[in-house]
Order: C-alpha cells, then structure tokens, then sequence
DNA sequence: AATCCACAGGAAGCCCGGGAAC
DNA sequence: GTTCCCGGGCTTCCTGTGGATT
C-alpha cells in the first residue's frame, strides 16, 4: 500500500488489539466463564430433543450482560456439532427486538429453514393466515422438532398483545410430526404479569434466572477474551481488574466490562502508546457515559430540547436550582425566538419529568410553604453536553438571548 | 387553626398520523 | 380506496398538597 493519510493510523491501529472482533459483544469464544451450570440446565431441557420428545418451553430472566443470548447461541452451536445437518433439530433465533411483528416471526421460522429459494416467503404480502398454514406445513413436513429462541421477549408483550405467542404455542398442538419448542429470553422479569395466563403457564414450562456476575467472575471473562485479543504484557495489571469493578458496580454487566476494556483499548491505540493503562479506562468510562448522554441529548423531540436549554440558561444565570415557573417562562421566551408553538405548563411539567426520568435533571418536588409547593430543579448533566446542545443547528438564533433578571415577564 | 401559594399530577377528550381491516 | 382503530402528543379542567405565614 502506498503512502497516504491512513497509513500511520492503521500502522498504530494494528499495535496493541491483535483482533479486535473479540472484544466485540457478538463474540461468542469457546467456553462461557461461569456459565457452567446454565448452560447445563438448559442442556438438560434441550436433550429431550435427542430421544424424540419436545423439549419443554423455556424462559430465561437476567439483567442485561448476564449472558443469556450467548448462552442460547452456545447451546445453538453445539446442537449443531451433535447434529450438523440439522436432521433432528432445528436451532432458530430471533432477536425480537428487531423482528417484532407477528408476521417477521413466522417469516423469520420459515426462512431460516427454507433451502429452496422458490418456496421463501416473501418478507411482504401475504395474509395473516396464509403465512401461518404455509410455516405451519412447511414445519410440520420437516419432521424434525424446531427449537425457536425469541430474545428480548418483552419486546412482543406490549406490540401486539400476546397474539403471536399464543398462535407459537397453538401451532405445536397443530403440528403432526415436527415439533416445536419456545424459549423466551427476557431481562423484565414483570413481563409475565401483561401475558394472558394460559400463554404463561405454557411458556414457562422451565424457568430459569441468570444471576449477575460479580467482579472476581467478570475478571475472568475479561482475562480469557483479551489473552486473545492482546499480545502479552499489552495490558497493565491493574487494567482488567478495573474494567472488572466498574462493570460490577452497574450491576455485573458483562457487555459493559468488554466495552470498557475495548474503549480503553481504542483510546491508547488513537493516543500511540503502545501499553493500555488504568487512565485509558477511567477515561474509556467517561467517554462511554458521555457518548450515552450525548445521544440521548441528541434524539430529544424540539420540544424537550427547548425545555433543556431553558433549564442551561436559568443554570447560567447564577441560580444553581430553579423552579418550574422559572423555566417555563424562559421557555415562553425561547419559543417566541425560535418561532415555535408554546405548550402548556401542563405539558411542560411532562417533559420537565421525563428529562428527570431520563437523568439528564434532577427535580424533585418540594415545599417552600406559602411560596408554594414546586419542583426544584437542577441540572445534571456535563458542561461539554449543555454546548453540544447550544450547537445545534436549531438553537442557532438563540445565541443572541439574555436571560431576563426579572423572570417575571407576565 | 386557617390560609394560601405555586404548582403537582389525575382525568377526559381532541387531533393527527399510520397501520390494519374492510 | 375507505374506514376503523390505536397510540402519542397535547390541551382543558380539575383536585390535592406541604408548610410558612397570618
């Protein structure tokens, strides 16, 4: 290759992560640190499927980063050393979360199976019914028992009612010779109290919970991914430790730690130093949290947006806390500027709650006796953020605005 | 003890866009 | 195509409330 503006960054690049894809959460490595007895119980379940029977439905409950997706693909993988044409299984996963629709789950069963391109079902078009006979036959002709996972169950609960639930576990009393069983990854474990309850009894069958994991656990996640992923003596000793700590604090999130320690790792190899230290994650850290604030800052609908900002001018002007009066009348005040439609209080007092909800403020309602009972409200978000947000192309007029000393206008 | 401030936050209903059903 | 339905954003109207002040 020749010289060019890439070549020193992907000479740097290539220093410190020998193969960065392992770091990635889609990594699925060989063995599953502490998984052990998980992968066993639902082994154990799924074994069923070897002596002809329909394993039970299964649900699993965990936090996010507890491992049950890579639990499920594992036991996915090794279903398919035992029986690699798939002659007496069928492993299937679906993450609901991007298919959520009756249709895209019958759609997904199908042509995850279907070989002959002719017969695929088209990804639009057919009739409710229709798609449910013809994957309905097209499972039952195979003969084989179908192991269906549906992650991020929760997902399908509050869409479209519980339908497509109850027509998966109908079909299995439909079906002649194959066989088809559910199991539903969810990290809401409350999600069962929206399904109707015939569809829950029969969907958990077998319920299991994955705990999260603890610091020492997910050190040993993090040391058998990056003996991988690094050259030897690449990271500081304390480095995965660190990583480990953290994520255990948010509540043992393993796809947290492997982000930290990647991001970490990202960082010394953009800065040139040729060893990851604990700086590098301290400061990982706070750029993930950063870049979490900023993007949520930055999908709020215009609305919130001004109501945000208003927040940042009373902060600017010296009042550290406001009340909810101050800022819907420096709100009013921007509105009028940025020519926008003026909402209620009402609906402002909304917005104020979900910007707390999303913690970007804080307010909380209190009391000033006969002054009132109030929020009071307070920013919580960096100085970095509150300029991004300035920036935008839609705060431009604002640039100009004082903020009033008297915040009484009316 | 009564008053009263400055809202909180519930209830009902309007409007509008989008998707399903006819 | 039209109609129906649903959910989200929003308004209007409303009742409720903690505690300094009277």
């Amino acid at each position: 290759m020749s010289e060019s503006v890439f070549t020193k960054h992907i000479e740097r690049r290539n220093r410190i992560v020998k193969n960065k894809s392992i770091l990635q959460t889609s990594y699925l490595p060989e063995i599953l640190p502490h998984r052990k007895e998980e992968i066993d119980s639902v082994a154990a379940v799924i074994a069923s499927v070897f002596e002809g029977d329909k394993p039970s439905n299964i649900l699993i409950f965990g936090q996010t980063g507890t491992g049950k997706t890579a639990v499920m693909n594992f036991i996915g993988n090794e279903l398919k050393k035992v029986d690699p044409k798939g002659e007496t299984a069928v492993y299937i996963y679906i993450n609901c979360e991007v298919v959520d629709t009756q249709y895209g789950i019958l759609h997904s069963i199908g042509n995850q199976t279907i070989k002959d391109f002719d017969k695929r079902i088209p990804f639009t078009g057919w009739g409710m019914d229709k798609i449910y006979s013809e994957t309905k036959n097209y499972v039952d002709e195979q003969n084989k028992v179908f192991i269906v996972v549906l992650d991020e169950i929760d997902r399908l609960v509050n869409k479209s009612g519980d339908d497509i639930l109850y027509h998966l576990l109908k079909m299995n009393e439909d079906l002649k010779n194959s066989k088809l069983s559910l199991v539903g990854i969810s990290n809401r474990v409350n999600f069962m109290e929206f399904l109707d309850p015939r569809v829950r009894s029969r969907l958990s069958e077998e319920k299991m919970t994955f705990d999260p994991y603890d610091a020492k656990q997910l050190e040993d996640i993090l040391r058998s991914r990056a003996e991988l992923a690094f050259d030897e003596g690449v990271l500081e000793s304390g480095v995965i430790p660190l990583c480990a700590a953290k994520s255990a604090k948010e509540m043992g999130d393993a796809r947290m730690a492997l982000n930290l320690l990647r991001t970490a790792a990202e960082i010394a190899e953009r800065n040139g130093d040729n060893v990851v230290t604990e700086a590098h994650v301290l400061y990982a850290k706070n750029k993930i949290e950063l870049d979490i604030v900023s993007e949520t800052v930055k999908a709020l609908p215009q609305q919130s947006k001004t109501v945000l900002m208003s927040i940042i001018f009373n902060t600017r002007q010296d009042n550290k806390t406001m009340i909810t009066g101050d800022v819907y009348s420096t709100y009013k005040d921007l509105c009028n500027i940025l020519r926008m439609t003026v909402l209620t209080q009402r609906r402002v007092t909304d917005l104020i709650s979900e910007l707390d909800m999303l913690g970007i403020i804080h307010a909380r309602v209190r009391s000033f006796g006969r002054a009132g009972r109030t929020r009071e409200i307070e920013l919580s978000i960096p100085g970095e953020i509150c300029k991004m947000l300035e920036e935008d192309e839609n705060m431009a007029d604002l640039k100009s605005y004082r903020h009033p000393n008297q915040t009484k206008l009316m």
